[in-house]
RNA sequence: GGGCCGUUAGCUCAGCGGUAGAGCAGUUGACUCUUAAUCAAUUGGUCGAAGGUUCAAUCCCUUCACGGCCCA
């Protein structure tokens, strides 16, 4: 038997180099696209799952091909196994020297490493063990693995390499492919709701020449034919709402955002959300739509309503709980009426429950609903609709119709994060025209997040919006609670980090 | 931005002032039924980077880079 790499030939890629280079002197074709597999390791699973030993040897099944990559190697001299992964699931295959031939055993001894695409046609048999094994007669390479994989028991473990290699990381731990297979199910499944809710899918744009919609800071870009500073949107709001203004009484995007912020485990500067606006509905009807879409996308996806995530069991069956920020506040931080009277009685006693009180303090809107963030948000743990926020926070929603200095916004809370908004859109635009200009006065004061004035945007208003509802859905953030992740870097592909020097 | 932790062989990790270690992967040999195969031998390191302390630094100190967790 011909050895092509010897001793002193240590380097881990020149040996695989050096392998594939004794593979095409052989005469096998480099990289050839000449083979396409004709049956799927889970298919062969599948439909020989029952079938014994001896049935296999009886009446021989007809040759398939499999294609995929080399993930383990257990050789004894003349016969060797090997598994086959294809991305569906991972068979075994086995080489000897009697069902193929001593050149065609010796070439895949030799030639082939750990990591590597080939395609192998056989037909299927059990072994002594019963293990169902693809019995090789002929294979291709189909692209050789350069590089050394990772400990076939550990796996790859290095978090940053995770997901600065997440194309290894997806083959190495298949349970990471699982992960963004259930997503892609969980995005399906969501715009199957929607359209079957008599919803349109559109796409807004992007690169908008102010970034509204939301308070963040956004991404600045250029347009060089037009000489045309740009931003990355941050929210599609206020185009979804034009589109109302043009006659779509429901619509929705799956909008990639981009927030030019911080990176957390629980932010990601690119993110997606989905944003729905529905004409003639209100709130709770937008509510009641978002409980009904959430119990059947994690019913189709899981088989029940009940979904596991962390130490938690959530329950999606049973209705959501509805507090106002206000009854939270009393009901599971511990605040009496008498502390809510006032902002010097509510930041005297946030202050005694430990909430760092920024300085100078800030309005009683904003001290109340950062109470909330510190001492309610981490109890919310089954879904939860909390009510009613204070107007100085939400720029584009319709006021309360009976408490002033409040508006009809609801938040949707499920393992102590916020997952969603709700509102009873704002469609008057003299109240919007007031609303931008108590952002432009933050803007003026400093504050980078506060909301661009969007005149073509009360334009549209002015040719009148009819009454809507809308809603925001944090895509990640489902993901995340779908498959059981503590990080939203686990479920996006490709997540953003610094360049390595 | 702040605090804590990490960075050692391709991977997973020990070592923590005195010549750099293991398992897996790789290489060589044995082996026709393995399942993290087994047995024997063996290659492989700028110990993240740069300074400093020391007779001597992977180890102690400083700065930097990248990452993780928590907080903002």
């Amino acid at each position: 038997m011909q050895t092509p790499a010897t001793p002193e030939f240590s380097d881990l890629i020149a040996q695989r180099q050096h392998k594939f280079a004794e593979y095409l002197k052989r005469g096998g074709e480099r990289y050839p696209n000449t083979v396409a597999p004709t049956a799927t390791t889970a298919e062969l699973a599948e439909r020989y799952a029952n079938s014994d030993k001896e049935t296999l040897i009886g009446t021989p099944t007809p040759s398939y091909t499999l294609a995929g990559r080399i993930m383990a190697l257990r050789l004894f001299g003349k016969l060797l196994f090997a598994q086959l992964q294809d991305g569906v699931g991972r068979l075994q295959i086995s080489l000897s020297v009697d069902v193929s031939s001593p050149e065609v055993f010796a070439l895949f001894n030799d030639c082939i490493d750990l990591g590597d695409w080939v395609a192998v046609s056989g037909r299927m048999g059990r072994t002594n063990k019963g293990e169902l094994t693809l019995q090789v007669e002929s294979f291709t390479l189909l692209a050789k693995c350069h590089h050394p994989l990772p400990d076939k028991w550990h796996g790859l473990e290095d978090v940053e390499a995770r997901y600065r290699q997440r194309y290894l990381d997806m083959f190495i731990n298949p349970e990471v492919s699982q992960v963004f297979i259930t997503r892609s199910k969980m995005i399906s499944a969501i715009r199957r709701f929607l359209d079957s809710n008599g919803f349109l899918e559109v796409e807004t744009p992007i690169l908008q020449l102010q970034a509204g919609g939301a308070t963040a800071r956004p991404f600045h870009t250029h347009h060089n034919a037009l000489d045309l500073p740009l931003n990355l949107r941050i929210a599609p709001e206020l185009f979804l709402k034009r589109l109302l203004v043009g006659g779509l009484p429901r619509v929705y995007e799956l909008s990639r955002n981009f927030r030019n912020e911080g990176i957390s485990t629980k932010h990601n500067p690119e993110f997606t959300m989905l944003e729905w606006y529905m004409a003639y509905a209100d709130r709770e009807q937008v509510m009641a739509l978002m409980e009904a879409m959430l119990r059947q996308v994690v019913t189709e996806l899981q088989g029940h309503a009940q979904l596991p995530y962390a130490e938690h069991l959530i329950d999606f069956a049973k209705p959501f709980t509805r507090l106002t920020m206000r009854e939270s506040l009393l009901a599971l931080a511990g605040f009496s009426e008498a502390d809510l009277a006032t902002i010097d009685t509510l930041a005297a006693a946030a202050k005694l429950k430990k909430v760092e009180l920024p300085k100078p303090l800030p309005s009683y809107g904003e001290l109340f609903q950062l109470c909330f963030e510190t001492l309610v948000e981490p109890q919310l743990i089954q879904p939860t609709f909390i009510l009613d926020y204070p107007i100085e926070t939400s720029p584009l929603v319709r006021q309360h119709p009976n408490r002033p200095g409040w508006v009809q916004r609801a938040e949707l809370y499920i393992a102590g994060r916020e997952h969603g908004e709700f509102y009873s859109e704002l469609n008057d635009p003299t109240d919007q025209r007031a609303r931008f200009e108590a952002q432009r006065t933050k803007a003026q004061a400093g504050d980078k997040e506060a909301m661009p004035f969007d005149e073509d945007f009360l334009h549209a208003l002015e040719l009148g919006m009819p009454p809507a509802g809308g809603i925001g859905l944090g895509i990640d953030r489902l993901a995340m609670l779908l498959t059981n992740q503590p990080s939203i870097r686990d479920v996006i592909l490709f997540p953003l980090l610094r360049p390595k020097s």
